[in-house]
DNA sequence: GCCGTTTTCGGCCCGACTGTTTTCAGTCG
């Protein structure tokens, strides 16, 4: 197995987890951090990299040990410097970290007086009240681990993060009930949520008030907070029913654009601006600009970005990849809206696995505005929706023919979302394909073969000139399954020369495409679709998700196939 | 450990809340 991006994050986090257990340099420590998330935003594989002469020279945050220790890890699997401090440490300290309200110094403490060396260990030894009698813990730090164990988020990953769809979910309610208390002049959710990440840990709801009591209040107060976690008179955090951490941060008018470009981070966008400000003498806080003690900009976060030279940076794009250096150049993105979006490319109908009628979903997304909807249900070999033959297909395009006669405002595009079987052939004969629209070509099966492998059985389906877009690329469902082994990059560069176009699947459980693939896509000159794959008349609304990917991915409208007018669209599919 | 049109050494973003401190360290974001 090759060494992923994520195996060199993981190490180098490892690394920071002792060292900073280990009481080492804090910076030392943050270098590692760094690294680690540079790593996880790269859109080429470190493995590559790491073989080429100067791969590795000139990327943010990694110098010359950094650089030496990777090409270490590609090599060999392993950092021996990571090994060397799991002798010195039990390796199941670093989990220790994950448990709320204990950082590296209470777990060094843990560590060095009771011995313990697991989550397990701790647990034993706050049931048995032997944690009490350490310096700087009480019974109420024993209690307070108790609990936080038995909420179950404990692992060695840390809790799980939420999906984005998720998170909106349950947070739109109490946001209502924030947005109607006394004072509030604004109020917006900042984080990882307003930068569409495909998962959020923790939402941050920030708050414009002169006086921040009422909202507090409520806050706190609110039905589904299952404990309030800290309560103060800026600051509070409860955590809701279901776990998910929510923080609130009320601030006075004069500082909201400050703290909502806090807020929204990401951090690594937010030191980097900060930096801007140190070099030219400027504090940038969560309150506002300041030279010496004089405000110089905080309202709205205009004002912040234009005292830099320059224009208003989209939250989607802020994760330091970029988009300052592209903004000081007025050089930044015009980044697709969902109101770009003119079609959907990618729908099922109760003909296979769908909820809906073929006519009932063209209504739907009649409603949305769209011009045109692909109707593209399941191939035979997917068993388990009752997936068409060629002979179910040509009788669900003859429908589709007499739907289109009758609709109005709407067009239907007749498709299939056709098997990719383990040889790379496709599940229908080229005969039946050539009778539809638009061909998405899928993988459902067979996803535990080697890279190689599953790369060219991907690359022989895109040899087949009747197809148009390569479905879901990764297969990964988020939290749930991770995607199978494909060089992506390949896949991209035979696309381009095949005029074929990748799918971004917008459904928040998939989001492949994800936004480093949608960065590489663009570098490549390769077209996307951004499609929901509903599966019914709702899951047409989740179109959103899949905009804020690409938008966080840098994707404009020209690169996206289903932002043109039908006859554009079609001219853009015919293949050579 | 990284980084540098002031620097190859000496900096490295900044503030709120908690608990146990009696003036602040630890944790968190």
């Amino acid at each position: 197995m090759p060494i992923h991006n994520n195996d060199v994050v993981e190490i180098f986090d490892e690394v920071a987890d002792f060292l900073e257990i280990k009481g080492d340099n804090p910076f030392r420590v943050r270098a590692y951090r760094n690294a680690a998330r540079t790593v996880s935003g790269l859109s080429r594989s470190v493995a590559d990299l790491a073989k080429e002469d100067k791969g590795l020279d000139g990327i943010p945050g990694i110098g010359k040990d950094l650089a030496e220790k990777i090409r270490t890890i590609v090599a060999t699997k392993k950092l021996p410097f990571l090994e060397g401090l799991k002798k010195e440490f039990p390796p199941g300290l670093s989990a220790l970290l994950r448990v709320r309200g204990l950082g590296p110094k209470k777990v060094a403490a843990l560590h060095k007086e009771l011995k313990i060396a697991s989550v397990e260990d701790l647990k034993k030894a706050a049931a048995d009240g032997k944690i009490r009698a350490l310096a700087g813990f009480s019974v109420k730090t024993e209690q307070s681990i108790l609990e936080e164990i038995g909420r179950g988020q404990v692992t060695d990953r840390g809790p799980e993060r939420f999906k984005l769809a998720r998170a909106e979910e349950i947070v739109t309610p109490l946001f209502g009930e924030l947005k109607g208390a006394a004072g509030v002049e604004e109020i917006a959710i900042a984080g990882s949520y307003r930068r569409r990440a495909e998962t959020v840990g923790d939402v941050d709801i920030l708050a414009a008030a002169e006086k921040s009591q009422a909202v507090m209040d409520r806050f706190v107060h609110f039905d589904d907070v299952d404990k309030v976690l800290a309560e103060g008179e800026t600051k509070s955090s409860v955590l809701l029913r279901g776990g998910l951490q929510v923080d609130l941060r009320v601030v006075e008018p004069k500082s909201f654009g400050a703290a909502l470009h806090y807020f929204t981070g990401s951090k690594a966008h937010n030191i980097a601006v900060r930096l801007m400000g140190v070099k030219r003498g400027l504090k940038v806080n969560e309150y506002g600009v300041f030279r010496g003690k004089k405000t110089i900009a905080g309202r709205t976060e205009e004002e912040i970005y234009k005292l830099f030279g320059m224009p208003w940076i989209e939250p989607e794009l802020r994760e330091d990849r970029g988009e300052l250096q592209a903004a000081l150049k007025g050089k930044l993105p015009h980044l697709v809206t969902l109101g770009d979006i003119r079609g959907d490319l990618h729908s099922h109908t109760k003909t296979t696995d769908g909820r809906s009628t073929a006519e009932e979903m063209a209504e739907a997304a009649k409603k949305l505005g769209y011009e045109y909807l692909a109707i593209s249900d399941h191939s035979k070999r997917v068993t388990m929706a009752h997936g068409l033959d060629a002979k179910g297909l040509a009788k669900a395009n003859k429908a589709v023919d007499k739907l289109n006669a009758k609709l109005k405002g709407i067009t239907l595009l007749k498709s299939i979302e056709c098997d990719i079987l383990a040889d790379g052939s496709l599940d229908l004969p080229d005969a039946v394909l050539a009778e539809c629209d638009l061909v998405i070509a899928s993988v459902h099966y067979n996803s535990k073969m080697s890279k190689e492998k599953q790369t060219k059985r991907v690359i022989r389906a895109l040899d087949n000139r009747h197809v148009n877009i390569f479905g879901h690329p990764t297969g990964r469902l988020i939290n749930e399954r991770p995607a199978y082994e494909i060089d992506l990059e390949r896949v991209m560069k035979a696309a381009v020369e095949r005029g074929c176009v990748l799918e971004l699947n917008a459904h928040p459980d998939r989001l492949d495409l994800n936004d480093v693939h949608c960065q590489m896509a663009k570098k490549m000159g390769l077209k996307i679709a951004v499609s929901t794959d509903a599966h019914s008349l709702d899951d047409l609304k989740l179109m959103r998700f899949g905009i804020g990917q690409a938008r966080r991915g840098w994707i404009e409208p020209a690169d996206v196939v289903n932002t043109r007018p039908l006859p554009e669209l079609r001219k853009l599919l015919k293949r050579a």
